[in-house]
RNA sequence: GCCGCUAUGGUGCAACGGUUAGCACGUAGCCCUUUCAAGGCUAAAAUACGGGUUCGAUUCCCGUUAGCGGUACCA
């Protein structure tokens, strides 16, 4: 998909195998961003890999999607995507191969008999825990003729298992603490074996895909010890892991739908900006160390290490997001802005083909220049700012209340100021300021009071760019019009 | 229950044995001002608790508590 694997130098290989049961939500956001920086940073690859391999949970139509969301993200990949459900012989043939080396066992125990796994067992006297730690077929059982073995890794039984963690360090787990987990379901039908589970696929590509660097979620720093001996037992070189902690809600529990939006194509609907929302997602469990400014991809690229990871679980907050949005909107150079705001006005009918050369693109740019100190989301373009666009403008009546508070006053004062302007041959910000001062002047009243009332007719909104500004953006013949307008709306 | 991870203001991060514990978001106030933002300035606000080690602990060790993760023929 991109010509970064011409580029690279160095043997670093990563990858992002996310699983079609969801959208792409901003955890999954977040690892993605992440191997794609060490990535970038290390001139190295990226795969995108789909892991799918449970046939019940997955839907297909989402990988879409999940596809969608790390574009907007600016996220892109090497190699892939590479789909787990077309690969299962293979991990059928490494399956078999931990059966023949003595590292896995056929287990013909029920599928039913260990759903739900350890779990303290509710109501007793005494805390009963069923443990499957060590299943009773992992020394042979005579193969029944109507059941089909499943395949289980046998965990050895004392010592310790440890690993190296670039974000946590030197990792060690006691064996006896693994289950015998299995690795190839029990076959249907004609089959012999069905689907492999999560932590043998992932090895099995990871292996394969000569995989150099996990960086995944925390939530599998206790699976990393069961595939450490499965690398052992398929004789693979085991890669360096790198687990980033988590993202919570805001009641520090993990973050879920009902704290909001957790699909990153939800933020791209609701009007953020890729980069505005890469940046808040990258300081999410990382930081540069000193100041934490708004950081344009290629300094994200030159800053960013595994090391200085964090290994604290980290709140998701929206109004720094939010923050973050106002900040790219302000100070990203307007050309980058335009086209986001066209692609806005076009999705609410409110684009003319005219702004998109010459003096109508300038025009264009003006405007948006003119109004982007005020929107904190995309669609503010056509909502709030709306008049700026299109004549077909609704006055809020809640801006009326506020400045026009003695009608027949306003209205004459409105009629004075439309004419006077219309009187107006430079039309530009001096001679439009200096043209309603007079009206003020002349009548007598504070030119706040006039601005005011000016401001409500010319764009419907008692909060808009400075007037004189807007006046001039909005052009002669609109300002006056829809002075008159006004006019006629007071009566 | 068991195993593991983590613990600095409300939030995200700094300080990696010695600082008046720093920055940013948010909050409050002031300035600017034509509305609202932006911007500038100021303020309130933190080392979870208890033991050690050390001349000295936010920092190292132990315990407690809390949160999170895992404990599936889910990934």
């Amino acid at each position: 998909m991109s010509d970064h694997s011409a580029k690279s130098q160095t043997g670093v290989r990563v990858r992002f195998a996310p699983s079609p049961t969801g959208y792409l939500h901003v955890g999954g956001a977040r690892t993605a961003l992440f191997n794609w920086l060490f990535a970038r940073r290390e001139r190295g690859t990226m795969i995108l890999r789909i892991e799918d391999t449970d046939a019940e949970r997955n839907k297909p139509e989402l990988v879409t999607g999940i596809i969608d969301g790390l574009q907007w993200l600016g996220v892109d990949w090497d190699e892939g995507p590479f789909y787990q459900s077309q690969r299962t012989a293979f991990y059928q043939e490494a399956g078999k191969k931990c059966l023949a080396n003595g590292s896995a066992f056929l287990c013909y125990c029920p599928a039913e008999k260990y759903v739900g796994g350890d779990h303290a067992v509710e109501g007793a006297e005494t805390t009963q825990v069923r443990r499957i730690s060590r299943c009773s077929c992992r020394d042979g059982k005579p193969s029944t003729p109507d059941v089909k073995p499943a395949i289980r890794f046998k965990v050895p039984v004392g010592g310790t298992t440890k690993f190296l963690d670039a974000v946590f360090g030197e990792r060690e787990f006691s064996n006896d603490e693994i289950e015998d987990f299995v690795l190839v379901r029990s076959g249907k039908g004609e089959e012999e074996f069905g689907q492999a589970m999560y932590q043998l696929s992932a090895v099995v590509d990871d292996i394969d895909m000569r995989i150099t660097h996990v960086i995944r979620g925390a939530d599998h720093i206790s699976n990393t010890p069961k595939q450490v001996l499965l690398y052992r037992a398929l004789a693979a070189e085991i890669p360096i892991f790198a687990h980033l902690p988590l993202i919570l809600g805001p009641d520090k529990s993990r973050l879920s739908k009902r704290h909001g939006a957790t699909d990153v194509n939800m933020y791209r609907s609701e009007g953020f900006l890729p980069e505005a929302f890469r940046n808040f997602l990258a300081l999410l469990g990382w930081s540069p160390g000193g100041d934490e400014e708004f950081l344009r991809t290629s300094q994200l690229l030159e800053k960013f290490t595994l090391q200085d990871v964090s290994r604290t679980n980290a709140v998701f907050d929206r109004p720094k997001l939010e923050w973050f949005n106002t900040q790219y909107l302000q100070k990203l150079p307007v050309e980058e802005l335009l086209p986001e705001v066209e692609q806005q006005l076009n999705a609410s009918k409110l684009w003319k083909e005219e702004w998109a050369t010459g003096a109508g693109r300038e025009w264009f740019a003006r405007t948006v220049d003119l109004l982007r100190p005020r929107i904190r989301l995309l669609p503010d373009f056509s909502s709030w700012s709306r008049a700026f666009f299109s004549d077909d403008f609704v006055r809020d009546p809640a801006a009326k209340e506020k400045f026009w508070k003695e009608p027949a006053k306003i209205k004459e004062l409105l009629g004075q100021t439309a004419d006077a302007l219309a009187a107006v041959t430079d039309w530009s910000h001096d001679p439009c300021d200096h043209a309603t001062r007079g009206v003020a002047e002349a009548a007598g009243v504070k030119a706040g009071l006039l601005i005011n009332a000016i401001r409500v007719a010319i764009v419907g909104q008692a909060v808009a760019p400075p007037l004189f500004d807007t006046m001039v953006v909005l052009g002669q013949e609109r300002v006056v019009r829809r002075l008159r307008e006004a006019c006629a709306e007071l009566g």
